[in-house]
DNA sequence: CTGAAAACTGTACCGCCGGTACAGGAGGGG
DNA sequence: CCCCTCCTGTACCGGCGGTACAGTTTTCAG
């Protein structure tokens, strides 16, 4: 029914929330319960446990990511048929729409996923990295096409450059939540677009000193 | 005495395998004494509780992390007197040092601790705040002697790009373990590499097509 | 060698939590 | 009307973090 749709969607954002910021162990059935308004029996019959909340958690996570992306990156291709220009702009409205999250990044699940390892079945762990390797081709299919007009400056792996892509919005996120500092995951896409735009662009002019 | 600090290394190091692997939620103090062989009321008499461990533990971590970045910058520095040379030299190590562990980079305790900081006091918090300051001080101050000599290709702000070589890693980690490809993480400091060399490296020669 | 401190062991207990089991009830759609 | 979905309520289990505390062994300084 529609009605248990929503109670799940509702555990899901409640277990999300506590998730990120406690980690998986950290956060007990008992506290989404509590804040959802169910009863555990409730909760048991819309997740058989907590590696099942993990698996869907970790599904939506990943599914609302891949959407974000697609939204950012083909916004930037309608507005530049180039396809170095078009990433160049998609980075940078990542970096903006980063920057307008009101309290910070919350946090990657892939991330704290990836730091529970040992603690979930092997279906989990290969969804993980499934998502991983799915930003690899995503941004490795933008770079190639970009390769094939512009030759880069320094000889690159292409997919060693997708997953800097996927590092750097990673590590941002541990740095930006770690200082407390908001702004630094969107600063570090730019730096990361700078990159991009140097390994790409053809020398023009050099503000020199 | 000294067979305590024996005793005490020793739970450490069987905690902080296990904390790499499963985060402290999935740790149980239980496990760790069965690992070390000691009792209940043993491990007590070291740390007082979870938290004292954590404590221990990330303070342990950072130290040694900040010995091994002073061996190979300063290795890298006898090497060479110039800035960017050496601070390329030190990535290149850096690299080969990280491709040399054996079952791939076991994973950081500051972004473990950042992925659970709800779980902990505000000292811990800070402890790990004044980790990742302290890295991009310590990047900050080679990039800062780099650009005295050598004018960047593109304008940037040197704690950003600072800041850029501690997301690599940590997003580097994150990508090697979920991918279970230990290589990944050697490659985005190559990666870096690159970068920092073509944003400060004049331009000379260029393989174009 | 001795004695005191350090470094434990053993036992018993508490409350929270994940998870199981199962009975039963509200409420809406066919 | 009845069945199915979506829950509630109750009772229980074992594991775990943590406390308390008494007693024992090990270590090392004098």
């Amino acid at each position: 029914m529609r009605k248990g749709e929503e109670t799940r969607t509702r555990i899901l954002d409640v277990a999300e929330a506590a998730v990120l910021q406690k980690g998986f162990g950290g956060t007990s059935i008992e506290e989404l319960i509590a804040e959802t308004g169910i009863t555990k029996s409730g909760f048991f019959y819309h997740f058989r446990d907590k590696n099942e909340l993990a698996k869907a958690l970790l599904n939506r996570y990943i599914e609302n990511d891949e959407r974000i992306y697609d939204e950012i990156f083909s916004r930037a291709r309608e507005l530049t048929g180039d396809p170095l220009q078009s990433f160049l702009l998609g980075l940078k409205l990542l970096s903006e729409l980063l920057s307008d999250l009101p309290n910070g990044h919350p946090g990657c699940l892939v991330a704290t996923v990836c730091y529970y390892e040992r603690l979930f079945d092997r279906e989990i762990q290969e969804t993980n990295r499934n998502a991983v390797l799915a930003w690899r081709r995503r941004f490795g299919r933008m770079l190639r096409e970009i390769m094939e007009v512009y030759p880069p400056r320094e000889p690159v792996d292409v997919d060693q450059l997708a997953d800097m892509v996927s590092s750097v919005l990673e590590g941002g996120i541990v740095l930006s939540k770690t200082l407390k500092e908001p702004n630094t995951l969107a600063e570090q896409v730019l730096m990361l677009r700078t990159f991009v735009k140097m390994l790409f662009l053809p020398v023009a002019e050099m503000p020199r000193a």
